[in-house]
DNA sequence: GAGATTCGA
């Protein structure tokens, strides 16, 4: 361990620690900053006025190095070093270095805003910018101030920008820590290909034929893409002469592949054998494969993002950052020196990449985020303020205000009301927070609370893929369904699980009706969880027991449709006059389908309800709405009207918030125009705002 | 009549 880099530095990390409130460190993959920071703070005293907190951002990280540090003390995992994810906190009262999730932390900090019983807090992993992370930056920022030099935060890094960083927390100090990786040699395309498919498969089997051992990691975009170019590469070697080379076992990777298959990167091939590994970017930062000489780099990936104007996500295919780039061209030089194939020249990865991938605050929908942050009740903090390390667009703040308003979450004024207070506490999306609250007074909380649990884990419920079980297929094999289903998806995934209640949770009945064992458990602890929540809330004991064919299945679940549709009030839908589209019934109309996965019934008619509520709008690459209640009018008709009364003006606090945006988002606008903005009534200055940030954004 | 990159409370 003497020889981690880490260790050399430890009494200028001291050194700087004690005389600055904030530090931020660089340190590259192999200096040991996850396992060895926390340990040095904790040898010089730092964790006997407070605990030590470092939190990650993925649980299977915080429960690793949790227990590879309190290996090193020679002390038992949960006694002195402890870790704390969703379900399972490891710790005790004599922890004093506790690893957890940042999701975890920023649960905490709800009870406790202070987090008085940390007296350091270690953000690691920050480059990955996660959302959870950067909420934690702008909080730690206003925290520091807040307890008065008792608190000491450290900021790291494998290659975030230390410098900007440095500038958010008013100039603290960067340390850099170099690490432990060989060299990489970088060999850019001449172009463009046209087909990365192909030239993967060329270039995979020129190093192959021609280089010494080691495995090759070839990054795609997805599971399509894997799994065309795994039986392509298995032809190709097949048909190379025996003999001529060593052998090749090719393995795809990728998250929607059963764990069984992804833990088979994890044993090393057999002797002279060479693994051709082709994964997604689950290989830049969540798996690591060990023996990885050769990186083929694609230069893209896939992104989900949010777009705020029509409130609907995507998944598009992105040129990836220098960020990025650099990562996987590291997964090469972690054992020896290696050699990363970039499958773009090199003009591509300078003028075209982005130095750093599109912060997840900038790409998601905000509406969670802003009614959490609204819910700490900080005194100094205005939320369209909040103190970002990359602001999210005006835009997406006042979609996510629109939003809570709509399902009263907040008042007129932008408040957060008792309501919007408790929706806060349950780890769900704010409209299925509101749901439950709602389906508390109509009587239907146990079957609100199974909704919002499956919805929770909806893609992980699918059957492992390569047995032809899809989405469809998975819907009608399940046996036995109580009728009723017709009425939406939200209907149907509760009976599912109701159905699974009464079979005991067996795991066997998963198997045969070709459910994800994992995804159904997980529905099982997310439920309970939400279920105690629940309990805290109603300060009282509920019904929260499964009741498969009780009174609401009975009445045609009238009472939870009703709760989802007050729920839901911003994801309402219109049927159109005389076919099966419909339009949004939101702030800005989108004609849009029912999803063909979806089991909604048509009518003897062959036409779909009225009214539906959706959980999501998803552009693939036309407009769908993914998972439908059907609903009834008089329900909808309260929420129209709401709508009408919706000022954004006022939700969002004031004149200053509109000039901040006409400042932001049109900076090169001829001073004439702003000045027209300007002097009009405030609505106009808003719309004027908004059509020429439109118009801006459309020309790029 | 489509198609799930990846995390997380």
């Amino acid at each position: 361990m003497a020889t981690l880099p880490i260790l050399q530095h430890e009494e200028k990390i001291i050194q700087t620690v004690d005389h600055n409130p904030v530090t931020v460190i660089i340190g590259e993959t192999g200096s040991g900053k996850s396992t060895q920071l926390s340990q040095i703070l904790h040898r010089r005293g730092y964790s006997t006025s407070g605990k030590i907190a470092v939190t990650q951002p993925r649980r299977v990280a915080a429960v690793s190095v949790a227990r590879r540090v309190a290996h090193e003390l020679g002390v038992q995992l949960g006694e002195e070093v402890g870790y704390a994810i969703r379900f399972e906190d490891r710790t005790s009262h004599n922890t004093r270095i506790k690893y957890l999730t940042d999701g975890v932390l920023l649960r905490e900090s709800l009870a406790n805003p202070e987090l008085s019983e940390y007296s350091v807090i270690i953000l690691d992993e920050a480059h990955e910018r996660s959302l959870n992370t950067d909420i934690l930056m702008g909080l730690m920022k206003r925290l520091v101030k807040v307890r008065n030099s008792d608190l000491k935060v450290l900021i790291t890094s494998a290659t975030l920008d230390g410098n900007k960083v440095s500038k958010f927390f008013t100039d603290c100090p960067v340390l850099t820590i170099p690490g432990k990786m060989y060299p990489v040699e970088i060999l850019y395309s001449k172009e463009r290909p046209s087909s990365y498919i192909e030239s993967s498969l060329k270039t995979a089997l020129d190093i192959h034929v021609r280089d010494p051992e080691g495995d090759i990691l070839i990054f795609m975009t997805g599971q399509d893409d894997i799994e065309k170019l795994v039986s392509k590469l298995e032809d190709k070697v097949r048909a190379l002469e025996e003999g001529s080379c060593m052998d090749a076992i090719i393995l795809p990777l990728h998250g929607s592949l059963p764990p069984e298959l992804q833990v088979r990167v994890f044993s090393p091939p057999p002797p002279n054998c060479r693994r051709i590994i082709v994964a997604t970017n689950i290989a830049e930062t969540s798996l690591t494969v060990d023996g990885v000489v050769y990186v083929i780099d694609s230069g893209y990936v896939k992104q989900r993002q949010y777009n705020p104007s029509a409130g609907m996500y995507s998944l598009d295919v992105v040129q990836i950052s220098k960020v990025q780039a650099n990562q996987r061209a590291g997964r090469a030089g972690r054992t020896r020196p290696g050699k990363c194939y970039r499958l773009y020249p090199s003009r591509v990865y300078n003028d075209e990449f982005l130095d750093a991938t599109v912060p997840e605050i900038q790409r998601s929908s905000l509406a969670g985020s802003v009614l959490y942050l609204k819910s700490l009740d900080l005194p100094d903090i205005d939320i369209l303020k909040f103190d970002f390390l990359d602001p999210p667009s005006s835009e997406s703040l006042e979609d996510a205000l629109k939003q809570l308003y709509l399902i009263d979450a907040i008042d007129e004024n932008g408040a957060i009301t008792s309501i919007g207070r408790k929706m806060a506490e349950l780890p769900l999306e704010p409209s299925l927070s509101r749901t439950l609250m709602e389906a508390n007074n109509y009587g239907c909380i146990s079957e609100a609370l199974t909704v919002a649990a499956m919805l929770s884990a909806e893609t992980a419920l699918l059957s492992a893929p390569g047995r032809s079980n899809t989405e469809k297929k998975r819907k009608h094999q399940i046996s036995n369904l109580p009728d009723g289903s017709g009425l939406g998806d939200h209907i149907q995934l509760l009976q599912i699980y109701e159905c699974w209640d009464q079979n005991d949770y067996d795991i066997g009945w998963c198997k045969d009706n070709g459910l994800q064992v994992r995804g159904m458990l997980f529905v099982r602890d997310v439920r309970k969880q939400l279920s105690q929540i629940m309990q805290k809330i109603a300060k009282g004991p509920l019904d929260i027991r499964a009741n498969g064919k009780g009174e609401e299945f009975r009445r045609g679940y009238r009472n939870l449709r009703k709760a989802l549709c007050v729920g839901y009030a911003n994801q309402l839908a219109e049927r159109k006059m005389h076919h099966n589209g419909y339009r949004t019934l939101g702030f800005q109309a989108q004609v849009v389908q029912v999803h063909p996965s979806s089991v909604l019934k048509a009518d003897d008619l062959g036409k779909f309800p009225d009214y539906v509520v959706y959980h999501e709008l998803i552009a693939t690459p036309r407009p769908y709405m993914r998972n439908v209640c059907s609903v009834e009018m008089r329900w909808v008709v309260p929420v129209i009207n709401k709508l009408k009364t919706l000022d954004v003006y006022k939700l969002s606090g004031g004149v200053e918030h509109v000039e901040k945006e006409t400042e932001r988002n049109l900076p090169d606008l001829p001073k004439k125009d702003v000045e027209v903005a300007a002097a009009g009534d405030r609505e106009s200055r808003i719309q004027a705002a908004r059509e020429r940030f439109l118009a801006r954004k459309g020309k790029k």
